[in-house]
DNA sequence: CTGATGACTGATA
DNA sequence: CTATCAGCCATCA
């Protein structure tokens, strides 16, 4: 059978985490580590995306932990993500996205945002 | 081994 | 609000 490195696993994690954030919606990059069972390890979904990213992953969804695009403005990265973000009706305005739009914390997806009594 | 780098984050000024 | 610093972790020279 095939060798499965931790490393690989550890990557299909991360991109399970990608594809979990719902359309319309961004997480963090400490978000995405987070939910993939790696906590701070940000720079690492960041460095696998940088390096392995995968057709079809909605890598546009995963953004900086203040909501602001990774990439340097006017980059060709930047561009792409923010069109694809607005193509999903996530509203980018300097680089940024509405904190509304974050996807924060597993709990505020099963709990809603304002279930406190 | 050390030091630099990076699609990061949080604290501090 | 921006600017800087330190912490963090994986990879590379």
């Amino acid at each position: 059978m095939s060798a499965i490195t931790d490393s690989e696993s550890t990557a299909q994690r991360i991109f399970a985490a990608i594809r979990s954030i719902p359309a319309g919606s961004v997480a963090a990059y400490g978000e995405v580590a987070e939910r993939a069972g790696l906590p701070r390890r940000a720079r690492l979904v960041a460095r696998l995306l940088s390096q392995r990213s995968e057709a079809g992953l909605p890598w546009h969804r995963v953004v900086r932990a203040d909501g602001r695009i990774a990439f340097a403005p006017g980059s060709e990265g930047f561009d792409l993500q923010c069109a694809r973000l607005r193509d999903e009706g996530v509203a980018v305005l300097a680089g940024r996205v509405h904190r509304e739009r974050r996807v924060a914390t597993l709990d505020e997806q099963l709990w809603g945002p304002s279930t406190r009594s």
